[in-house]
RNA sequence: GGCCCUAUCGUCUAAUGGUUAGGACGCCGCCCUCUCACGGCGGUAAUAGGGGUUCGAAUCCCCUUAGGGUCACCA
């Protein structure tokens, strides 16, 4: 079996895409086929290589690997259409020996009027078939003339056209609804159509898998495969991504790129999941799944019909789930170069910070839902709150608490050895002997020592942060208390 | 407008003629607890509408409605 993923390198890798190529990619794993990544770069002024570049490493960074393809090449290359205008050429040749295919000299204009007559009566804005019987030698007549015509697909005028679909069924469209429409462009280029066609031809496309738009376009594409004489591949129509609003996703309704994703943090093995869970149930109400197990289950067939609605808050859960389960190192690895830029490490530190660094990331890991989070929330332990949340101060900064703080800060000096188990003795020893409630002491010092009243356990940030600073800390927030509250 | 596709909690989905219509995210409540998060327990909430077929319909058929796609010398 092989399948296709084909964009063109127009913009960024679209999550829509993304899903596409996924769903092709675990297809072609779990049937031990062939993935082809193949570069629709025909329309030169907007195709860009900055967009093939980020095309590539969306991928790459989402794990999607391609067997076939225009970094990798294969057998059947090449797989940038832009280097395959001979093929092309060569096939339109034949099929205009063969009568399949025929000149047209309609000018855009000409044909715009058409369509707008047809809008009007209330027909179908289709070709009217102007060139369609024009005798060969007055079609070479005006090319030597210098006239350069489009060129059509002559398309049955009865009969029926059935699309063979995985996902939905038999399609049936009747071939009165298709026209003889443009495979090859006056300018020289073929059409999407003609050269997705070849090509999938020509790199024995078994199986497409591809967006729902395409359904309506596909009946023209078995037209095309039979004009080439080509075997009419597998089709699976995969149903849409829409926004919140059940409208197209568009860059109005936030990120739609997978880089935008990757910039906000999101993990890769994440996205992925998410993806697949937008139409598709992997069954016995299974929902957090790695490549692999998503490659075990898939199946085609169990594809929904009907279009997903994106929702960011199961990504963002999906998120936290896979931040949480994944090993600090990696976390660390993750959130390294936002952490050197910020000056809160050293680009080449000694073992025991690297181990101390660890242990912090631990602390806050599970409390973030994103990798940004994560770097974000890690700033206390590397300098001094710079203020002090508001509502906290409301709640825990009274007069009492700066005594306390001062009180509680002397007592350190007997801890030892500084650790977490050891603070908390020394604390609870102190919460008893003033008979007040942990909480009493035990928020005061949080928001001193972290400017904030949320983050892991007391005794545990106060172990990272060692006995001097915890000290310092205090008594800065005592000083702070008394001159402002 | 023609043609095509689709329709279950707010969202993602399960249930391929017989279920108190299940799970997940979100939201709410309780528990755990030094806060937050995690975790545990519970709650909220759906078969678009109308006709058939059938002993029995979310499921099959028809109509309506709604959404989407496509009809380009864009891909």
């Amino acid at each position: 079996m092989r399948v296709r993923f084909a964009p063109s390198p127009t913009g960024s890798l679209h999550i829509g895409g993304a899903r596409t190529a996924y769903f092709n990619w675990l297809f072609a794993r779990k049937h031990q086929g062939v993935f082809v990544l193949r570069i629709d770069d025909t329309d030169l002024e907007r195709s860009t290589e900055a967009s093939y570049q980020q095309i590539l490493d969306g991928f790459r960074w989402l794990g999607i690997d391609w067997d076939e393809g225009p970094d990798v090449g294969g057998p059947y290359g090449p797989y940038r259409q832009s280097q395959r205008l001979e093929i092309y050429r060569a096939q339109l040749q034949k099929l205009l020996d063969e009568g399949r295919a025929y000149p047209c000299f309609c000018t855009p204009e000409q044909l715009a009027e058409d369509r707008a007559r047809a809008q009007q009566a209330g027909e179908a804005p289709r070709y009217a078939g102007r060139c369609r019987h024009l005798p060969r030698e007055e079609a070479e007549r005006r090319i030597a003339a210098g006239e350069r015509p489009a060129y059509r697909l002559r398309t049955p005028e009865s009969g029926k056209t059935v699309v063979h679909d995985l996902i939905r069924g038999d399609v049936v469209f009747d071939n009165a609804e298709i026209d003889d429409f443009i495979i090859w462009k006056s300018d020289g280029m073929p059409t999407y159509h003609f050269a997705s066609c070849v090509d999938d031809s020509l790199m024995q496309i078994t199986h497409i898998i591809r967006a729902e738009e395409h359904l309506s376009n596909t009946p023209r594409h078995i037209q095309l495969f039979d004009a080439l004489g080509a075997k009419v591949p597998v089709f699976a129509h995969v149903p849409m991504i829409l926004a919140p609003d059940r409208s197209k996703l568009s860059k109005r309704h936030g990120a739609t790129s997978v880089q935008e994703y990757r910039d906000q943090g999101i993990l890769p093995e994440a996205l992925v999941n998410y993806l697949l869970l937008l139409g598709f149930s992997p069954g016995e109400d299974r929902e957090v799944l790695s490549r692999d197990e998503a490659i075990q289950v898939f199946d085609l067939e169990k594809v929904t019909k009907h279009a997903a609605v994106y929702d960011v808050k199961k990504l963002e859960w999906l998120n936290a789930h896979y931040l949480r389960a994944m090993p600090p190192e990696r976390a660390l690895e993750l959130i390294w170069d936002t952490l050197v830029s910020r000056g809160w490490v050293d680009a080449d530190p000694d073992r025991e910070r690297l181990g101390w660094l660890l242990q912090v990331v631990r602390a806050v890991q599970e409390r973030s839902r994103s990798v940004d989070e994560l770097a974000d929330s890690m700033g206390y332990y590397f300098v001094r709150p710079a203020s002090y949340d508001e509502k906290g101060v409301r709640k825990h900064f009274t007069a009492q608490a700066a005594e306390r703080l001062e009180a509680a800060a002397r007592a350190l000096d007997e801890v030892a050895p500084f650790t977490a188990l050891r603070v908390e003795a020394v604390y609870r020893e102190r919460i008893a002997a003033w008979n007040i409630k942990g909480g009493e002491l035990i928020h005061p010092t949080r928001l001193a020592l972290t400017g904030v009243t949320v983050g892991p356990g007391l005794f545990d940030v106060m172990a990272l942060l060692g006995r001097a600073e915890c000290q310092a800390r205090m008594r800065a927030a005592a000083d702070w208390i008394r001159a402002n509250v």
